[in-house]
DNA sequence: GGAAATTAGTTAGCATAGCTAACTATATTG
DNA sequence: CAATATAGTTAGCTATGCTAACTAATTTCC
């Protein structure tokens, strides 16, 4: 089956490709996971931490919508991070059943120094290729964006 | 700050692209989750399962580094996979505390199978986009998988 | 040749993170 | 006002990550 240019992808190559995405990304975020640590937080906590600083304030099952979990799970993940004081916690007066979640500054400023250690060393090898190479991965990361919300 | 073509990038932009490339792993993982469970085993049973299936035969530390993880780690992914029966273990003949892990074509079916449905949602938003874009892609996920060893 | 060091893997024990089921408390609906 | 629906928590299971400490086999070296 030959691909018809500009136009559609025969399957076996759509699959052999979104493959090789899953497994690049998969190996990426072993890559940079070994300095999670170093925060003394974990992966989970960070992504959701991430997503109070960069998004605003959300109530805890908007947050388990973003990050893609179920609500007890992200009721613990929440426990954790308050219990680290970096996020703070307001039952709201409209809907007393809720939440408003936040960053507090402590958390803030904790994220993005994980953020920055979690991608420095990446950084560093991106710094060796040629700046067509990395403009061609800054490309792919935007393209991977839009597959990952499934446009 | 102009970037010197074909020498070497900016630290500002090898940070973003650093940052940019981790965001769209962890959000293309998300996606794929979703569909981890139906075949009953774990997330990194099945990634240390295909590296047995498509990369062959493997001694249980040889794994444990292929997969980024630490022996006990692997020992634990192992053990469960021959549970659930996927994988063999033979002891080497030539050094007897090696193991040489192989998977069965039950675990090789399951693989495929699993690795179908994990990335074929995927796959189908690949064969919306014009062929270049999906080649564009394909490189890039080579180039990632660089990026993780750190070349 | 045998004691010491190294290497391969396992076991034990801890933490984080994912889930479902079942619960409490509040809000909404009929 | 009773029944239902919604927001979050608690309890308890599994899977995955780690380090420390162990066993067994091999290699080193006197």
């Amino acid at each position: 089956m030959e691909p018809e240019k500009g136009k559609d992808i025969p399957e076996a190559d759509a699959l052999a490709v979104a493959d090789r995405l899953h497994s690049a990304a998969i190996h990426l975020l072993r890559r940079v996971r070994t300095r999670d640590t170093e925060s003394g937080v974990g992966p989970a906590q960070l992504s959701a931490l991430s997503v109070l600083v960069f998004a605003g304030p959300r109530s805890l099952g908007e947050l388990a919508a973003a990050e893609q979990v179920r609500p007890p799970t992200m009721s613990r993940i929440v426990a954790g991070l308050m219990r680290a004081g970096l996020v703070r916690r307001q039952v709201t007066k409209e809907d007393r059943r809720r939440l408003r979640l936040e960053a507090t500054a402590k958390g803030t400023e904790l994220l993005w120094a994980a953020r920055k250690r979690r991608v420095e060393s990446l950084a560093e090898t991106l710094r060796q290729l040629p700046a067509e190479q990395v403009e061609q991965l800054r490309q792919a990361a935007e393209m991977m964006e839009q597959l990952s919300r499934g446009e």
